[in-house]
RNA sequence: UCCUCGGUAGCUCAAUGGUAGAGCGGGCGGCUGUUAACCGCUAGGUUGUAGGUUCGAGUCCUACCCGAGGAGCCA
């Protein structure tokens, strides 16, 4: 029998009889000749029959099997350029051809423009389209890329509690379930504290998960079930961590560039964008951000826009501003020391200008915004005790974080990642919720 | 929470207050290189819900429901 294979490995078959397993993802046929396109969860394949090649009753088979059918097909490998596929320019000529399951004929998921309720509400079946297929398959990529350089650079993964007893910044509004006797448990919005205790044990570490935010956020950066990654390393400063998040940054597009270049390419990316990422990304302070944002806002004609892009020292910085701000650069642009007032309670003040705090975002290119969040924690006791007091935060549930200073406190820092928006950006898509399999926002939890 | 837009065939969309239509998808037939092929035939509808105006409402009015985009907040 011939070997079974994988459509992505399907140049190293040429000439070869070889047998695929996989589902019918488009079927055109033009009287004598007759064009299948396969998946098989590697790849898209084009298959071609020519009738006087096979059986009459082979022929009709096929010529009658609805999309989404389940097959085994048996054919030679042969380079076509006209070939569509992923990777594509490869095709098989048929020569054996089996029903596993014959689909029935109303399926929902044409090929064509659809809305987006309706993908939405099609999510299990709009998977194995094309587009959908391949964002996927880069975000696996793209996780697996965070992890081996992580793992690799003297991180250990530790895994922090997701259920959680009270809100971890005490800013955002949280999902709340009941904890047995307990009183109410959230679902935890991050994992950076538990994190900076376990530095003190493992030196770096990282946890990955899920995260949970019940914000009423409706926009196409938002989901509120999103995946994060968050590295904590002692004895780490600010411009130390800026190191470590373009380095890390870098090895993630590059990963994807080699692993996922046909995916990308079926998604009409640019990837000329993504192969200039290198180390160093531009570095710019907040100050130095209001005066470019102040240069834009002035040189700006349209009025309605001038409006939104309108800043003041001391704001953080909305949708516009970042949008703004990240096109005039082509790499991924840190922008360092935001105003102490806007940011979160532990975050270490500048050295002489306590208005501004050691703070890092990375925003990515192209109007992407922010992918990165991170800063230099507070190490000194009594100052955290104060910022506590000042944010009206219970005490008592911070006293377990306030013992990390008591007991051979270090300089250190960390960041997170959102994954989805860093998919996002590396495919170049206009929504987040393409990103993940199965996205909930504010008004879906289906299916 | 606020602002804006939308809801008509399985899907994407048309329809000046006057007989609800097209393309795709489905079914049947034709065609040896299709790229969401093309050509012919065919089936397919409680126009989001409830009320109102009118001789007559998909269209105008009121309320509600559902969804999307954006703002705020954030990754």
């Amino acid at each position: 029998m011939a070997s079974l294979i994988q459509i992505d490995r399907i140049q190293d078959y040429t000439g070869q009889e070889v047998r695929i397993e996989g589902w019918v993802y488009h079927k055109t046929h033009k009287g004598k000749l007759l064009f299948l396109l396969i998946r098989d969860g590697y790849g898209f394949v084009q298959c071609v029959a020519f009738k006087n090649d096979l059986p009459e009753e082979l022929f009709q088979k096929i010529l009658k099997i609805p999309q989404e059918s389940s097959v085994v097909i048996t054919g030679v490998v042969r380079e076509d350029k006209r070939a569509p596929g992923i990777p594509g320019g490869f095709e098989i000529g048929i020569t054996g051809f089996e029903v596993v399951h014959q689909s029935i004929d109303d399926y929902p998921v044409a090929l064509k423009e659809h809305g987006v309720d309706f993908v939405l509400d099609h999510r299990h079946l709009w998977i194995r389209m094309p587009s959908q297929w391949a964002i996927l398959r880069i975000r696996a990529t793209v996780i697996q890329a965070i992890r081996e350089w992580l793992d690799n650079n003297g991180f250990i993964n530790m895994d922090t509690p997701i259920l959680t007893p009270a809100a971890c910044e005490g800013t955002t509004t949280l999902f709340e379930t009941q904890y047995f006797d307990e009183g109410k448990a959230y679902l935890a919005q991050s994992g950076q504290l538990y994190n900076e205790a376990n530095i003190f044990a493992f030196k770096k570490v990282y946890c990955f998960g899920p995260t949970f935010r019940a914000e009423k956020s409706k926009t196409r950066r938002h989901l509120t079930e999103f995946w994060m990654v968050e590295p904590e390393i002692a004895f780490c400063d600010l411009d130390q961590l800026m190191d470590i998040e373009e380095q890390f940054v870098t090895y993630i597009v590059k990963k994807v560039l080699i692993e996922r270049k046909a995916e990308l390419r079926s998604l009409n990316r640019d990837v000329a964008i993504l192969e200039q990422i290198e180390p160093p990304f531009p570095r710019i302070s907040y100050d130095q951000a209001v005066e470019i944002l102040k240069e834009i806002y002035e040189s700006n004609e349209d009025k309605d826009n001038r409006e939104l892009l309108k800043f003041d020292w001391g704001m953080d910085f909305g949708s516009p501003h970042e949008t703004a701000l990240t096109e005039k650069f082509s790499k991924p642009v840190f922008v360092y020391g935001y105003p102490t007032q806007v940011k979160a309670f532990y975050m270490e003040p500048w050295q002489g200008r306590p208005e501004v705090s050691k703070s890092v975002d990375l925003l990515a290119p192209e109007g992407y915004g922010e992918i990165i969040g991170g800063s230099e924690r507070i190490s000194n006791p009594d100052l955290l005790l104060d910022r506590i007091r000042q944010h009206g935060l219970p005490e008592n549930a911070f006293k377990w974080y306030l013992d990390l200073r008591k007991y051979g406190s270090v300089p250190h820092s960390g960041f997170g990642l959102g994954v989805e928006r860093t998919v996002a950006w590396i495919c170049g898509l206009h929504h987040i919720r393409e990103t993940i399999p199965y996205p909930r926002t504010i008004k879906r939890i289906y299916p």
